[in-house]
Formats: structure tokens, C-alpha cells, sequence
RNA sequence: GGCUCGGUAGCUCAGUCGGUAGAGCAGAGGACUGAAAAUCCUUGUGUCGGCGGUUCAAUUCCGUCCCGAGCCA
């Protein structure tokens, strides 16, 4: 697994949303002198803070922190550019501390774990024709095309997948091949873009009730803490068809703002969909194989021996 | 106290001209290759408020009681 001797080995940790991860990742990075890393899909642009639980200025002081805040509010960000970013800073790092990576979406553990097919990016005359073509023409319109170019994908993703259909239009349209040809061809070059590093997956779990508990306290202190007042920024800064302003939370603070919604009813439905964040987070890393799983309300202890036994074998 | 309208899934309600019932939401499970905190898929048995009566058969009709809302005293 390992190539070069006298590296650290990598840590991921990782879990449901509100279950503790930045926390761990902080006292772990302290006790072994690391840094934290940054792989939550959301906490990579500045000012927006609140809702996505970053580590705060006084939290990130103690210890070296990477790839947070490095776009700009109303930028996009993908998890093919952060596996570049990350790739380029475990070269730089891996050698000097070990490395905490920390966050809650399996797609970009994945994208660093495993590559990403390597495809042209979609000129803009293509995505911009798709997107005309779905407004006029809805959804059924791009899928007739899907179902003729690439059956089996049309199959597997459904007809009302509107994001993955409108992707696989782009991809199919920009590459003239099926996206099943493209998926296929990455999966047989498998070796050549999975991560070559001695790796660990730190995986927390809880109870549901117990998480669900915490969830709701913690939206409560987030909107007394000035979430309200932050989305609103952001909204009258891009408007509100920005990526993260859609994402669970800001999208039901973004209705509220607009008085469609009463506070009450907001709180509860913030409540509601982080609980279904948590369980697509936790439907996906319970597939994944290889996750050393600890009790998120145990001793801090148990892990960081694990960590210990990682690290210290790695030297010795 | 009288009258009226309600009481059906965790919640909001639909329905059965008498043959033991179904939607939305919640909940649960799943998928996932450049917006992923996104986008989708699957999944509905509950003394049909209690007790009696009529009936081959009552959640449905009748009586009565309990609970809630409203109106009148």
C-alpha cells in the first residue's frame, strides 16, 4: 500500500452529519500533531459557516487546517477539483504530519479513493442546448434521447433522475460515446487513479434517537447564533440559485426569508431533512467495506490507540 | 344543559350506497463518478373512539356513552 517510507498514513473520518466528526478530527489532529483536512462539500467556500457546522477562526488556530475556505461564495466547486487539491496537498504534507481528513460525503472520499473517469469538460454550446432543451421540452425530452444513446444507463438511473439525466445527456453529447462506455473503460484503469497511500477510514456511528437529539439542539443554537442573519447575506449577495444555498438548511431558511414558510415549520423541517442527510450518509458508507467503525459517544481514547497503533507501526 | 359538526395509519385527511380500508407527509430500506447537504428508487394492518342493537355480515345503519371544536342558552 505505502510507497514512500517515510510518510504518515492518512486518516479519514468520517459519518452521519452532527455526530461529532469535526471534533474528533480536531483533538486527534492535536494530540498527534497533524492537520485537519477539509472533504465536507459545503465547507470549502468562505462565509458560509453557520449552517455547515465549520470549525470556527479560534478552533482552526491550534492546529494547521486545509481546504477550507478556498472558493469564493457563488463559485462552483467539484469533487474532481478537490481530489486535485487534496492530491497535491498530501504530497506536500504526508511526509511532515499526519493528515485528518474530515467530512460526511462519500462521493468525494470516493473521488479521491478511486479517480474519476478523465473526460473532456463539456463545452458550454452543449450544456447550454441541454438546458434550453429541458426547459422547453421537460425532462422526458432529454431521457428519449438517453434511452436511445445509452440504454443501460437510461435503465439504472430512472426516467425522473432529472440531475443524472441531464449529466449523462452533457457527457454523452460532449464525448459522443455512451456513459456506460466511459464508466466502463475508468473501471478496468482502476489501478492507475486509486489512491496509493497507506489509508485509514475512521467511521462514527450513534444511535438514531440520540442523533436525532442532537441534531435539534444543535439547529437551535445554530439560528440563535446568527444563521439567519448569514443567510440572508448570501441570498441578497448571489441569489438563491447558488449550489449551497440549496442544500438542507439554507433551503428551507431561503423559503422562510421569503415569508412562504413559518418559523416553526421551518425549524421542523430543518430537523426532518438533516435526519435524511444523515441516513443517505450513512446508506452510503455502510456499503463501503474497509471503515474501522467506533461508537461516536465512546472514549475519544479507543480511537486515538487506533491511530497510535497506525502511526507508531508506520515508524518503528 | 340543548343543537351542529368531527373522532379512520405517528400526523393531516379521503373512503366504504353494509362484504374488516388508502393518499400525502413522517418513519424505514436502497441507489449514487465533476451541483452529492444534490438527485432519485422501494415500502402503508390500523381494536376505522367505547359499548350495545339490527343484519348472514357493521368501520359504514340505529341507540347510547366518552372525547374535541363551534353555535345557542
Amino acid at each position: 500500500m505505502a510507497e514512500l517510507s517515510n510518510s504518515y498514513p492518512l486518516f479519514f473520518i468520517l459519518g452521519p452529519t452532527a455526530v461529532g466528526k469535526s471534533d474528533l478530527a480536531l483533538n486527534l489532529a492535536l494530540k498527534f500533531q497533524g492537520a485537519v483536512v477539509n472533504f465536507d462539500s459545503l465547507q470549502f467556500y468562505k462565509d458560509i459557516n453557520i449552517g455547515t457546522a465549520k470549525p470556527s477562526c479560534s478552533e482552526r488556530k491550534k492546529c494547521p487546517h486545509f481546504l477550507f475556505d478556498i472558493c469564493e461564495v457563488g463559485t462552483h466547486f467539484t469533487a474532481g477539483q478537490f481530489r486535485k487539491n487534496a492530491l497535491t496537498l498530501i504530497d506536500e504534507k504526508e511526509s511532515e504530519y499526519p493528515l485528518f481528513f474530515v467530512g460526511g460525503s462519500g462521493f468525494y472520499l470516493q473521488a479521491l479513493e478511486k479517480g474519476m473517469y478523465s473526460v473532456k469538460p463539456i463545452p458550454e454550446t452543449i450544456s447550454r442546448k441541454t438546458q434550453k432543451e429541458l426547459e422547453e421540452f421537460g425532462i422526458e425530452f432529454l431521457y428519449k434521447e438517453l434511452v436511445e444513446r445509452d440504454p443501460a444507463y437510461a435503465i439504472k438511473i430512472g426516467s425522473k433522475d432529472k440531475y443524472r439525466i441531464q449529466r449523462a445527456t452533457n457527457l454523452i453529447r460532449a464525448n459522443n460515446k455512451p456513459i456506460s462506455e466511459i464508466m466502463n473503460e475508468h473501471k478496468n484503469q482502476l489501478a492507475k487513479t486509486k489512491l496509493n497511500k497507506e489509508y485509514y477510514k475512521i467511521g462514527l456511528f450513534i444511535d438514531r434517537e440520540k442523533l436525532r437529539q442532537r441534531v435539534k439542539e444543535r439547529t437551535l443554537k445554530m439560528l440563535t447564533s446568527g444563521w439567519i442573519e448569514e443567510t440572508q447575506e448570501l441570498l441578497t449577495l448571489v441569489g438563491d440559485d447558488w449550489a449551497p444555498l440549496k442544500s438542507v438548511g439554507y433551503k428551507e431558511l431561503v423559503i422562510f426569508l421569503k415569508n412562504q414558510m413559518s418559523y416553526d415549520e421551518m425549524v421542523d423541517k430543518i430537523i426532518t431533512n438533516t435526519m435524511r442527510l444523515a441516513k443517505r450518509q450513512m446508506t452510503w458508507f455502510k456499503k463501503e467495506g474497509n471503515i474501522h467503525w467506533f461508537d461516536a459517544l465512546e472514549n475519544v481514547e479507543k480511537i486515538s490507540d487506533f491511530v497510535a497503533s497506525k502511526i507508531f507501526k508506520k515508524q518503528a
